[in-house]
DNA sequence: ACCTGAACACCGTTCAAGT
DNA sequence: ACCTGAACACCGTTCAAGT
């Protein structure tokens, strides 16, 4: 998994295939699969990985603040792997992992109808994942020599993201408000 | 294309290989490298057809409200068709297209800050798309075999997003009475 | 303009057999 | 317990050549 995860960072999602991986670890490909019951399972184990590279949120002086802080630091922890937001999301899509960055953000909530925060935090965890991964394939495409578009542009995705979680946030306080 | 499209309903994201879709057209598979570059060429256009397929939000009694509903009938065309969430984020993060599910949405917000409803618009279609993916995926497992988990939960997902959608909508509706 | 034939350079996965 | 060897059943894509 480690291996993985290096190669991961290394040569991308495409590029990140089971006798590759194979050839890093000096094994036939087979060997794998004596670890691993599928390339799923692994990718599941290396998403884990990525979203427990999230660093803690420290004290904030509301919960407001706090759940900002989370996402943000989600959004740092998959912007750390190349492709780390395309790899967790198939993750979550397919329920084999990466459900701590729900849970993470959900306890951040302190509201008391638990429906709510559920919903709450899946949302943001869904935009999270949406915005860095089109970030991280803007990234790529740009490295690769495309045409780099207005500069104005560049901080574009990360203050968009930042907008719909204090939209979803604000609408929590109006939520707590008529509680 | 439009065979894609169908082959795509029926056996899903996985088995929608250029060499099966060949075969559904009785042609070589290096004949398709004519009309499209490549496959993410190919299932560009897919998803735009996808999305091409939202049915209108007719007239509503204010703008909130037909935010609300433009973003469930995307939700419905996305589930209108087998793996349709997957197809159009892939091609959303790669900037291939799908572009038109986000103006869409940004039309129906009616607030002068074209930043504000840029991002929101953009924060409501990563919503329905991850939130529909994640069920498409779940609808698959079940099929499958996979034992369905409480009857609680077979609609949870439709609720969480609603939820979702509003919450971001109550942020905007206050952004419009600061402003 | 549109397609075939043939090839290139790969994939994930299984499974008997080895140590 | 962990790995090799060999195979199975595929992929996307290119490109000369055909009509």
């Amino acid at each position: 998994m480690e291996a993985a995860l290096r190669l991961l960072d290394q040569v991308g999602l495409p590029d990140l295939t089971m006798r590759r991986l194979a050839l890093e670890l000096d094994v036939q490909p087979s060997a794998l699969y004596w670890h691993y019951a599928n390339k799923q399972t692994l990718l599941a184990e290396v998403s884990n990985a990525i979203v427990a590279f999230t660093r803690p949120a420290g004290a904030a002086d509301n919960w407001q603040q706090k759940v900002l802080r989370e996402a943000l630091n989600l959004r740092d922890a998959l912007l750390a792997f190349r492709d780390g937001a395309e790899v967790v999301s198939s993750t979550l899509a397919l329920g084999l992992g990466a459900s701590d960055a729900v849970s993470r953000i959900e306890k951040s909530i302190a509201l008391t109808d638990s429906k709510l925060v559920k919903a709450a935090a899946e949302s943001i965890v869904f935009l999270v994942l949406g915005s860095v991964w089109h970030e991280q394939q803007r990234m790529q495409a740009n490295s690769l020599g495309v045409a780099d578009n207005l500069l104005d542009e560049i901080n574009a995705p990360a203050r968009n993201l930042e907008v719909g979680l204090e939209l979803i946030i604000a609408g929590l306080n109006e939520a707590k408000v008529k509680a």
